[in-house]
DNA sequence: CTCCAGCACGACTAA
DNA sequence: CGTGCTGGAG
C-alpha cells in the first residue's frame, strides 16, 4: 500500500485524477470562490468534505455535523465531476439514515439525487448485487428475503427432520448462534468446534449447513446472507469484484462503529479498488453489540486502511451546556473508548432534569402533562420525544396519550410487519408473486380454517419434494389425482385456482386492486370481519393501511422487495405528533425536548445485557444513555419509576446507576409530583393508606394502578416476594381494595353492556361487589373484575 | 383429521 | 402478557 503517498488537497492539481483536465480547472475555479455548500462548515467539517482521495475515517461525535459532512461530501465529489451519482457506494445501517441522506444530497444539489443507485443500506445494497450474480450463489435473482420469523420456522423444520427436541434445544437459540456466526462471517465449516459443540450435542455446525440447503432449495436468503453471499462471490469470481471496483469510485460509510466483521470484510474487498472509502462513526455511540457491531473496527481503521487520515469532529452544535455537559461526564466512566471532548458551542441552557415517579403509569401521566404545557408555551409536538430502552415501555404511552387526545406517532415499536394479519397478508402476496415461496404458501394454506391441517399440508410437501414441484403444482397434482379426503381436496382445488387467477391478474390490474381483491376472495378479510375478539377492528384497520402503503410503489414485486428490507413503515404524517421511539431508534436524530423515562436498575441498564456481557455489556448500556440524553437540544428530561410491571408482574424498582454518573452541576432533581406510597414496604396497610388513594380514586382506577397498590400490599405480607409466587391468587386483597376505590367510578349493573379489552363486548350477568360475570357475546360467560370493562 | 381450549413458557434493542 | 404447543372432543 505504499503507492497511497498522502495527497495534500491544498493544492488541485495533485487530487485530480487527470492534472489539468476539466475536472481540475473546476476545482480550482470552485476553490477561489468556495460552492456555498461549503460555506457553512468548520475546518475540521470541511477537511473531511474535502479529503477525496485515500482511506478517510471521520470521527463525529454526538450533534457535530456528521450527516452534514457526509452528505455535503457527495454533493461535493458530484459537484466536482469526480464521480457521477451511480460511481457512489454510500452505505447506511437504517433505511431512515438513507433517506434523509439522499434527501439532504438533493437538497445541497438543488435537484434531486437522481441515480444514486448505490446509496441505501448494507442489506439493500447487498440484495441488490446478489439479485445481479444470483447464480454465482446457487440462488435464482427472484429469491426470497426470509425475516426473522421465517428463519425460526425453517430451523424448527430441520431440527423435527432431525429428530431433535426443539425443547431441548430451542429453534431461537441455533437462530441466534447462526445469526452471530453470519455476523461474523463464518460459513459452517468455519465455525469453532466449541461453538459448534455448544448447541444440539455438538451437531451446531451440521444443523447449520443443513440450514443453508434448506434456503437454496427454498430459493431464500437470510438477512445475513445478504452480505456474506457478496463476500463469497467476491472471493470466487476476481472479475465480478473487478466490476464494482471500476464502478465505485467513492465509498462512504455511516456509522461505521455499527459494522460487524461481515460487513467490514465486505467493505474491505471493494474498497481495495479506489481505495476512497470515508468511514463515518463514534466509538461513543456503539450501540449494536448485540447484532455483532465490532468497535474494534474503528478502533482500528488506520491499521486497516494504510495510510488513513484521521478528522475528529469535537464541536457540538446541537445541545446546550448542561445537556452536553451531563453526557459527557457519564460517557467518561466507560473505559474503553477513542476519547473526544464535545465542546458546546452555545449558552449552558436548562440543567438536565431527573424525576421520580411511584409507578410507571404516573410516569406517563407526568410527561403527558409536561407535553401539554410545553405545547400550551407554543412548542411544537414534533419537537419532542420519548425515548424508551424496550418497546414495552411505549404502550402505557400510547394509551395515555390517546386518553389525553394528543398526537403521537410511534417508531419501530410493536412492528408492523411483524403483526399475524400483516403477516398473514404478505404471505399471500408473495405466493401470488411466486409460486415457489414454500414458507408463505404454508403459512397460509389453512388460514382462514379451511380444513387443511398438518396431515393435508403434509402430503402436499411431500410431493413437492418427491416430483421437485412447487407447493401449489404439488397440491393440483394431488387434487388431480383425487388423493386426500374429498373436503379438503375440494377446499384446496379452491385454493389452487385461485392463486392461479390472482397470478395471472398480477401484470393486468394495479397490484393495490390486486392485493384487495387477494384478501376479499381469499376470504382473510372477512375471517376478521367475523371475529367478533376487540383486535379485530384493529387488525382489518391494519390491512387496510397495509394496502394503502402499497400505493407508492411501481408493481407487487417492488412491494414485497421493500418490504423485506424495510421493515418499518413510514409513519411520517404531516400532523404535528410527539414522536415515542426506543432509543436505538433514535440515534442520528434530534429534538428540542427529550423524554428519557424508566432509568432504573434492571430496565436500564438492562439486566440481560450486564448477565450476558458484564462490563461491556454495562458500557453499552451507558453509551446508550449518552446517545439519549444528546439527542436534546434544549431539554431532556429523565424519570425513574419505583414500580413497574415487568413480563405481567409488578416489581419495585430502584433508580439507575447511571443517575448517580451525571454530574451535580449540570442536573437539577425534581420533586415529583406525587410520591405516595414509594417505599412503602411495611405491612400497615391500614385505612391510612385507602384515605391518601381516595381522592384519587377516579384518576387512579386503571387495572395497572390497582396492581400496583396491590402488589404494594403483597410486599407487606411477603418482603421477597419471588416472581410466580403468586401465580392465581391475588384475587382477594386486590378485590377488596379495588371494590372500595372505585365503587362509584364504575359501578355496572345487571343487563349493563360492557367491553373488555380481551373478550369483547358483552352483557353483565350478576354482579357480586367488584367481580363481575359477564356473557359476552363471543368468549362466553366470564368473571372479571369491573375495573378491566368499560361501558360499551 | 381438524379444531379449539387450556396451559406452559419466554419475553430488549434490528435489517 | 402473548404466543405456541398439546391433548381431548367432535
Amino acid at each position: 500500500m505504499g503507492a497511497s503517498k498522502p495527497l495534500s488537497d491544498a493544492d488541485p492539481r495533485s487530487t485530480s485524477p487527470v492534472p489539468g483536465g476539466i475536472a481540475a480547472r473546476a476545482v480550482a475555479g470552485l476553490r477561489a470562490q468556495g460552492p456555498n455548500y461549503l460555506s457553512g462548515l468548520n475546518p475540521e467539517q470541511r477537511e473531511a468534505v474535502e479529503t477525496l482521495d485515500g482511506p478517510l475515517l471521520v470521527l463525529a461525535g454526538a450533534g457535530t455535523g456528521k450527516t452534514r459532512v457526509l452528505t455535503t461530501r457527495i454533493a461535493h465529489i458530484l459537484a466536482l465531476g469526480r464521480a457521477r451519482p451511480f460511481e457512489i457506494l454510500a452505505v447506511t445501517f437504517t433505511n431512515k439514515a438513507a433517506r434523509e441522506m439522499r434527501e439532504r444530497v438533493g437538497q445541497l444539489l438543488g435537484h434531486a439525487a437522481e441515480g444514486m443507485e448505490w446509496l441505501g443500506t448494507f442489506h439493500s445494497i447487498g440484495a441488490r448485487m446478489l439479485r445481479r450474480h444470483a447464480e454465482l450463489a446457487g440462488l435464482k435473482p427472484s429469491f426470497t428475503i426470509l425475516d426473522t420469523d421465517d428463519q425460526i420456522r425453517l430451523i424448527k423444520q430441520a431440527l423435527a427432520a432431525e429428530n431433535i427436541d426443539d425443547k431441548r434445544w430451542p429453534a431461537r437459540q441455533l437462530a441466534f448462534a447462526i445469526d452471530g456466526w453470519k455476523n461474523r462471517a463464518l460459513s459452517p465449516k468455519d465455525v469453532p468446534a466449541g461453538e459448534a459443540q455448544a448447541y444440539a450435542n455438538g451437531r451446531g455446525a451440521e444443523l447449520y449447513t443443513l440450514y443453508q440447503t434448506r434456503l437454496k432449495q427454498l430459493n431464500a436468503v437470510d438477512f445475513g446472507d445478504l452480505l456474506l453471499e457478496p463476500i463469497q462471490i467476491f472471493r470466487e469470481n476476481p472479475d465480478v469484484l473487478a466490476q464494482y471496483h471500476r464502478r465505485f469510485r467513492y465509498m462512504l460509510v455511516d456509522e461505521y462503529q455499527d459494522t460487524n466483521v461481515a460487513q467490514y470484510l465486505w467493505l474491505r474487498l471493494l474498497a481495495q479498488g479506489s481505495k476512497n472509502l470515508a468511514c463515518v462513526g463514534d466509538d461513543d455511540q456503539s450501540i449494536y453489540g448485540w447484532r455483532g457491531a465490532e468497535v474494534e473496527n474503528i478502533l482500528k481503521f488506520d491499521r486497516d486502511f494504510p495510510g488513513a487520515k484521521v478528522v475528529r469532529l469535537e464541536r457540538n452544535y446541537r445541545s446546550t451546556g448542561h445537556i452536553l455537559n451531563a453526557a459527557s461526564f457519564l460517557i467518561a466512566k466507560n473505559e474503553g473508548r477513542l476519547g473526544k471532548t464535545l465542546r458546546p458551542q452555545t449558552e449552558l441552557g436548562e440543567k438536565v432534569t431527573v424525576a421520580g415517579s411511584w409507578d410507571s403509569g404516573e410516569e406517563a401521566r407526568a410527561i403527558g402533562d409536561e407535553i401539554e404545557a410545553l405545547q400550551s408555551r407554543g412548542h411544537r409536538l414534533d419537537d419532542m420525544a420519548i425515548l424508551v430502552r424496550a418497546s414495552f415501555q411505549m404502550r402505557e404511552f400510547e394509551e395515555r396519550f390517546i386518553t389525553l387526545g394528543l398526537p403521537y406517532r410511534v417508531v419501530g415499536g410493536p412492528r408492523f410487519y411483524e403483526r399475524a394479519e400483516i403477516r398473514d397478508a404478505m404471505a399471500y402476496l408473495r405466493v401470488v408473486a411466486s409460486p415457489a415461496d414454500a414458507l408463505a404458501f404454508e403459512r397460509i394454506v389453512n388460514v382462514p380454517k379451511r380444513g387443511l391441517g398438518d396431515a393435508t399440508v403434509k402430503q402436499i410437501i411431500e410431493r413437492a419434494r418427491a416430483d421437485e414441484v412447487t407447493l401449489p403444482e404439488a397440491s393440483r397434482r394431488l387434487v388431480a389425482e383425487g388423493a386426500l379426503a374429498a373436503k379438503a381436496r375440494s377446499a384446496l382445488k379452491d385454493l389452487v385456482l385461485s392463486f392461479d387467477r390472482w397470478s395471472a391478474e398480477m401484470d393486468r390490474i394495479p397490484h393495490v386492486e390486486l392485493a384487495e381483491k387477494v384478501l376479499e376472495e381469499s376470504g382473510y378479510t372477512d375471517m376478521w370481519s367475523k371475529d367478533r375478539t376487540a383486535e379485530a377492528q384493529g387488525r382489518l384497520e391494519n390491512l387496510k393501511e397495509l394496502v394503502r402503503s402499497m400505493e407508492p410503489f411501481e408493481n407487487l414485486r417492488g412491494f414485497l422487495e421493500h418490504v423485506s428490507l424495510v421493515m418499518d413503515v413510514d409513519g411520517a404524517r404531516g400532523e404535528d405528533a410527539v414522536t415515542v421511539m426506543t432509543l436505538h431508534a433514535a440515534k442520528g436524530l434530534e429534538f428540542d425536548t427529550v423524554f428519557l423515562p424508566g432509568w432504573e436498575e434492571g430496565l436500564f441498564p438492562h439486566q440481560r445485557s450486564l448477565d450476558e456481557n458484564g462490563r461491556a455489556g454495562l458500557e453499552e448500556e451507558r453509551r446508550l444513555a449518552y446517545v439519549g440524553v444528546t439527542r436534546a437540544r434544549r431539554r431532556a428530561k429523565i424519570w425513574f419509576a419505583s414500580n413497574r410491571r415487568v413480563h405481567g408482574m409488578w416489581q419495585s424498582s430502584i433508580p439507575s446507576r447511571f443517575l448517580d454518573e451525571l454530574p451535580e452541576a449540570d442536573v437539577e432533581v425534581l420533586e415529583a409530583p406525587v410520591t405516595f406510597g414509594a417505599g412503602h414496604m411495611g405491612g400497615s396497610y391500614g385505612p391510612s393508606r385507602f384515605d391518601r388513594a381516595e381522592p384519587f380514586a377516579s384518576t387512579y382506577s386503571t387495572p395497572g394502578w390497582k396492581r400496583a397498590q396491590e402488589r404494594g400490599f403483597d410486599r407487606g405480607a411477603t418482603p421477597s416476594p419471588g416472581p410466580g409466587a403468586r401465580r392465581s391468587g391475588p384475587m382477594t386483597i386486590e378485590g377488596e381494595l379495588v371494590a372500595s376505590s372505585t365503587a362509584k367510578a364504575a359501578g355496572f349493573a345487571e343487563g349493563a353492556r360492557v367491553f373488555h379489552q380481551k373478550f369483547g363486548t358483552g352483557t353483565v350477568v350478576e354482579v357480586e361487589g367488584n367481580k363481575l360475570t359477564v356473557a359476552f357475546d363471543r368468549a362466553g360467560q366470564k368473571r372479571v373484575l369491573d375495573g378491566f370493562v368499560k361501558a360499551a
